[in-house]
DNA sequence: GGACCCATGTAAAGGGTTACATGATTCA
DNA sequence: TGAATCATGTAACCCTTTACATGGGTCC
């Protein structure tokens, strides 16, 4: 059962730092988890009407001077506790699906200077995006640094930041692999390889 | 345009390597590309008819003197020109959502036992995939080095590797952490924080 | 006899993405 | 005047996942 509705739970978790509208939801969303999570609105707003229905939040119109009204949703008491419960369960392994991958993967058909091309160019923004991650740990841990959520970004953060460090290996790696490929005479397919193996790489979970 | 029916290239890659039937392209993909690329039975057998209308693949009844009949695929030469032409583009950046990270951010509610236990658990399965990976690149090694897809496997080997290593050091790094979590006294969200921010890490695409 | 593998599918449900839709305010 | 931001939503589509369904063969 990995169709349940995670959407819900990490809407709860944002209003759970403090009341917000649909609005408020998504640009918060795209500040704090937004390297790990997306929601856009069209889960937002009916997410929140359900969680109304459910009983899990409440909400309150706010009108503005100027501006339109704001709709301001906050966790209620039962809201906590599912928030809480939720947090308690293992988490499932989500399936992985890599494009990138999958391209390398069937790659010999091709001509390496096309991989090369987009290797190159999601190497940079892997750099960028990791910069990016360590300067807002760095920001954290100077300005913020007796919030008691803290130990938990920076652990979401260094999440980010070992992983995307692996990969601008990876990149570096490869990218000097496919400039000097040579490539083998024979067709084998890996597929029957494995297959015949014992137990290659087989449902390890 | 996110949207696009990706499977249906996976399936053409797999058939690249050898005819082959609904069956045998679900235990292909998952001794071959399984570790980052899944596809069930109910993606596999409506995609050969889609590809087959198509006309990207041909196929053939095979009848077996014990067992019953297979209906084996094979790629047509239109199917390896639609195969091309996609390995060729550039891989759309796939959104990402991670729960183990959901969960562990909005974590301080929580009594940290709920996540060393998970993290632990996670970490094991983490470990054994990593070996199995690296046995099979030193088998793909010695048993097929002659074979011209292997730099390419070898690549999405070392993807793994790469990033399985990585994830090991911050599971042990983040199981440390929680040990001995020392919670500050402020309340202050994380979402305020980088809102505020000028740029902190903002559409870095 | 029962469990498990081979082999091929269908149906329903659910979630997420894209595109569409509206309207006010602010800034150049 | 036009572009961008604030603010809230709806509808359709597509894909994926889960569960259901069938039937023969093999091994213990």
């Amino acid at each position: 059962m990995g169709r349940r509705n995670k959407s819900k739970f990490a809407i709860l978790g944002l209003l759970s730092t403090e009341p917000m509208s649909g609005y408020d939801i998504k640009r918060a969303a795209e500040a704090s988890i937004g390297y790990f999570w997306q929601e856009g609105y069209s889960s937002i707003y009916p997410n929140l009407k359900k969680l109304l229905s459910e009983g899990l939040v409440s909400n309150k119109v706010e009108a503005q001077t100027p501006g339109p009204d704001r709709i301001v949703y906050s966790l209620t008491e039962k809201g906590w506790e599912e928030l809480k419960a939720w947090l308690m369960l293992e988490p499932e392994p989500e399936p992985v699906r890599n494009e990138l991958l999958l391209k390398l993967f069937f790659g010999e058909h091709l001509d390496a200077k096309h991989q090369i091309r987009y290797l190159e160019k999601a190497r940079v923004a892997n750099e960028i995006r990791l910069k990016s991650l360590q300067s807002i740990v760095a920001r954290l841990k100077s300005e913020l640094p007796d919030q008691s959520g803290l130990p938990y970004w920076l652990i979401t953060l260094k999440f980010g930041i070992h992983t995307r460090t692996a990969l601008d290996a990876w990149f570096e790696e490869t990218i000097n692999d496919l400039k000097t490929v040579v490539k083998g005479s024979g067709s084998k397919p890996f597929t029957k390889f494995v297959l015949k193996a014992a137990d290659g790489g087989k449902n390890v979970e």
